[in-house]
DNA sequence: AACGAAGTCAACCGCTAATTT
DNA sequence: GAAATTAGCGGTTGACTTCGT
């Protein structure tokens, strides 16, 4: 049988680490003809990569304006609370700090963050244990009142957040809906903490 | 100094959604 | 409207580094 034309898509693509050569070449090439069409950018920049792979590489090291390292504790102050918000959805949380990665932000909270919220749990629930046996003594046939709202403080949202903020609509990187709940999210502090 | 454990982060994988043909 | 292609997302992996013994 002859070879077919599509057999370079047969040929194995690099992986791993990319290297200074490689960047440079993405570079060049989405600076000249964009970053669309991940796939051409894969076999027309000479890479012997897979577009995935170079789409990638452009957003989360070689974009402009990208940031690396040294999250602020402002920064981190907003990722605890968008979390809070919207649970794992990396993309929308990297998407209200400029400059930041989805990537980078799931791996700042898989290795900095998740921990801090199990230390801080264990030490609620060991207090809450302690509260709820006493409140239990006094609330034994009590209806769930609050069944069904939304426990500000939970993990999971249980509502839907897409229907709530509108973020088909909203382009840039204006942070007034995050400070207004930001501002809520402090008073429901305040209220939880009297 | 040597070694293993734990931590970090870049990159890959599998899947779904969106877009194009 | 269906099928194929492309883009994007979140979870996971593995190489490398740092830390403790």
């Amino acid at each position: 049988m002859a070879p077919k034309n599509d057999e370079s898509a047969k040929k194995v693509m690099s992986k791993g680490a990319w290297t200074a050569e490689e960047d440079s070449k993405l570079s060049q090439y989405i600076e000249i003809h964009g970053a669309k069409r991940w796939k051409t950018i894969a076999t027309k920049s000479g890479l012997n990569r897979c577009g995935k792979s170079c789409r990638l590489r452009w957003l989360n090291y070689l974009r402009p304006n990208i940031k690396r390292g040294n999250i602020s504790d402002e920064e981190e102050d907003m990722i605890l609370r968008l979390h809070k918000l919207l649970g794992n959805r990396w993309s929308l949380i990297a998407g209200r700090l400029p400059g930041r990665t989805d990537n980078e932000i799931k791996n700042y909270w898989n290795s900095h963050l998740s921990k801090k919220i199990n230390q801080k749990d264990k030490r609620q629930e060991v207090s809450t244990a302690q509260e709820t046996t006493s409140q239990l003594k006094t609330r034994v046939a009590a209806p769930m009142e609050e069944e069904g709202a939304n426990i500000v403080g939970s993990s999971e949202p249980t509502f839907d957040v897409n229907e709530f903020f509108d973020f088909s609509t909203e382009g840039s990187y204006g942070l007034e809906w995050v400070n207004k709940f930001l501002e809520l999210d402090e008073d429901q502090c305040l209220t939880e903490k009297r």
